[in-house]
DNA sequence: GATAAGATAGTAATCGATTACTATCTTTTT
DNA sequence: AAAAAGATAGTAATCGATTACTATCTTATC
């Protein structure tokens, strides 16, 4: 258990409201979590939040920044030390899965941010991780072709967009049994399908 | 060009009004998407659309029963006539993914709708809809099976889930790309993968 | 067939509620 | 004692919804 306390640092408040952000995130419509709400779900008041974030945009854009870093990190981390490319792209599935389910407001925070019209700075984040996550996936692609793991007729850009599709496709599932725990037991079953779209006849 | 005219019956208005809330949610955000502005779009006044609508929400359900008719009845014709399973998801896949190109706001609209966490009347026509997709989903793997062109140990659930994940995935590239007509050129490729996972070996 | 009467559809103004944000005062920490 | 952090109590803008009133269309009556 925490000890609560009332006064904190501006750096660690800051830390906190992105925690908060992105619990509430998971259990509701991140478009409408409010100031309000957010300072309710860490036991502050609204104007606090004000001390240390100029405006609402700033709050979403240090979750979007707290998002890409661990996530960027985390596949990053599973992909690390394994030779085979198509096991890495299975790790850094799977790897992401997780990071999912501990945190299912995350892609629903990211969706909602790519559907602004104006170009934000957190939808800017956003664009900055997705097109990071990509080049990565296309490095493992080229590689994963050259072993021949890999089939030499697979189209990359197709391939990236379908490995991100499918997760997208797991939250919606989620969303649709209004319940999380489904994306674990649902992934390693979709992603035995796309492996097998991808990789080379034996 | 269409005859502006003041007065409609009550039963053409709201076909109207259903019309601009599908185009407007093709350039904005659907959950920023104001009375005001749909009034606005269809030159009207906000106060008027509640003389056709109880709620904003009553909008809501009328525009995803429209978008729950319109696919499946679209759905249903790709698929009519057709014997191979296998052929008849593709055409269902393409003729889904064409309706999603002409009313690029009808899956975000459906998403924005599953994100809700009251159980509203949008939401579960949004379900059920989903739900009924998936059914005719079923019925064709297991067709598909039975016939050898898909193969005998594909999970069906799975492979029903990666199928709608996939034109999500397509759409949140098209969202990132900032390109609608970039769907219909990924469509293709992308569906190529999946075809390919879930198929017999020849 | 003209016209009165009612029904239907639309306007403009406004309401209460909610939102992001701010100014001022108080408490805690160092 | 100074500075940082939080509480309180606002503001202005926006939203969905309502209201009183007007314009138009439909129908029944003579």
């Amino acid at each position: 258990m925490n000890t609560y306390v009332k006064h904190l640092p501006a750096d660690e408040r800051r830390a906190v409201t992105v925690e908060a952000v992105v619990e509430l995130a998971g259990s509701q419509n991140p478009s409408e979590i409010t100031t309000a709400a957010i300072a309710k779900h860490m036991n502050l008041t609204q104007g606090a939040l004000f001390r240390h974030f100029p405006t609402k945009d700033a709050i979403w854009q240090a979750v979007m920044e707290w998002v890409a870093e661990r996530l960027l990190a985390r596949i990053d981390c599973a992909a690390q030390g394994i030779e085979s490319p198509l096991a890495a792209m299975q790790a850094i599935f799977m790897s992401h899965v997780e990071f999912v389910a501990e945190h299912p407001g995350v892609p629903r925070m990211m969706f909602g941010e790519l559907q602004r019209a104006e170009q934000t700075a957190p939808k800017r984040i956003v664009q900055t991780l997705i097109q990071r996550y990509g080049e990565r996936l296309h490095r493992l692609i080229q590689e994963g072709k050259a072993c021949g793991e890999l089939s030499a007729a697979l189209d990359t850009e197709a391939a990236a967009t379908l490995f991100i599709g499918t997760i997208q496709g797991l939250v919606m599932q989620s969303l649709l049994a209004g319940n999380v725990e489904r994306i674990r037991h649902d992934a390693p079953r979709v992603f035995a399908i796309y492996q097998r779209g991808i990789r080379s006849a034996q």
